[in-house]
DNA sequence: CGTGCAGTTGAACGGGGTCAAGTGGCGTGG
DNA sequence: CCACGCCACTTGACCCCGTTCAACTGCACG
């Protein structure tokens, strides 16, 4: 596995949304860190599978991961991680995860028992929030995402999730315009809704607008106001009101 | 505003997803009900609106609700909300209201404003992880919906919808193949991303295969094999005669 | 009565899916 | 070293499902 360090994705802990529970202060009243352990997880393996039990969740500290649900019809990538964010807590509900994880990049995770977890929020009103809030994010998240496939052109869901990018990396500290698109079109397509073909088909129309500049597995926005432009255009089902 | 009770949605407490807080053992050692008050919502009214600040959530007591999110490319409906479900959990995590909930019917909700709720939880551990699960479990509905508009055709579409319904219904102690269906066209298709025009296409053909009866605002389910089959089903629908 | 809205139904269009062929990078083995 | 196969991606041509546009029905309410 290469040096994940070299490849400029691993983010200080403070930029990460378990930090309120790792620098909880209880801790350092002798409280042990939620954090059990450290893994490596090579691309292509696993966080965690659908339908294991539910025993911890998982902060990514370095790499590329992306989130997925397969009932049945085809797996549909729910969202994809960054440095920094979680997976695995749709699992407090239930005894099972309904969904995996699956490392993109070799990968760096912090395991945090969920029982772990619980105990720091019991001793600590201000963790316990922590955790609320981790839970209600991604629940505003996953329904804003619902938008975009409900409401959105292929352009506009191509735009949105490369503008939804760009804003995370540059929380993270990096650059905006210029970041690695790890994943592949299947996967891009898979989140998105589309097949590989209009994903291609969009990014290529894109970059001979001379708005984007793809090389390989990565993005250089040069015109991120026409993307947001793109988005703004008339909706496409009923109009609301 | 009519009689609620004459409706026959009104559901006993204990069928309510709040009820570990409504019920929790600190209540019974003098701590204070969650519930701050009841609140009546005429039908067309709004439980909250959105970018409203998150003080409460919400347990819908009797009568039916929709929650839906919208972005600037019209409002889609994240939810149906039965008696007994919850709404507004989506604030835990910053000071507004993303989405809003809307009284299809006359409705009666308790009011349980945040601090309640998190103060129970301070005290106890079991209404904490309660509180977390409705979390979780709103967190893995929503992903489920994702997979719906992602990978499912019209009809497939519409045959989940009324199934879930349908087990929604039973879970609270009605009949699983009859009930009151008092959304609007407009509105389903606002939930399921499709059209008023190709809702009605889809249950008008449901009809004339005698899978449904649909009298005013109702379904009876005929032949709910028949829906499961359209759900696991992936090559394309086969038109009748 | 008229006006309005919810729902249904028909006909035609089009965005994105499907199928298929082509390209290029990369690993493996001769 | 090149030959070969593999896979991700691209591009083109065609087609279908669901949208769009439009007409019509029925019920509610002034």
């Amino acid at each position: 596995m290469a040096n994940l360090a070299d490849r400029g994705n691993q983010v200080a802990c403070a930029a990460c949304v378990m930090s309120p529970l790792c620098k909880s202060p209880v801790i350092a009243n002798g409280a042990p860190s939620p954090v059990e352990c450290r893994r490596r997880v090579a691309a292509g393996e696993r966080l965690y599978a659908a339908g294991s039990a539910r025993e911890s969740v998982y902060a990514l500290r370095a790499g590329f991961a992306q989130v997925s649900v397969d009932e049945g019809h085809g797996s549909h990538v729910v969202r994809f991680l960054l440095p920094g964010d979680a997976a695995g807590l749709d699992a407090f509900a239930g005894g099972k995860h309904g969904n995996e994880a699956l490392a993109i990049d070799d990968c760096e995770v912090c395991v945090i028992p969920a029982y772990r977890a619980e105990l720091l929020g019991r001793y600590s009103e201000a963790t316990c929030t922590a955790l609320r809030s981790l839970l209600s994010a991604q629940l505003a998240d996953s329904e804003s995402h619902a938008v975009t496939l409900a409401r959105l052109t292929a352009p506009q869901r191509v735009a949105r999730f490369l503008l939804e990018l760009s804003r995370r990396w540059s929380e993270r500290g990096f650059s905006p315009t210029h970041f690695r698109l790890p994943m592949g079109r299947r996967a891009i397509g898979q989140h998105l809704a589309l097949t590989t073909e209009t994903v291609s088909r969009v990014l290529s129309d894109f970059q001979a607008r001379g708005w984007l500049d793809l090389p390989w597995r990565e993005v250089r926005i040069l015109e991120i106001g026409k993307l947001r432009d793109v988005l703004t255009a008339t909706p496409v089902l009923e109009k609301s009101h």
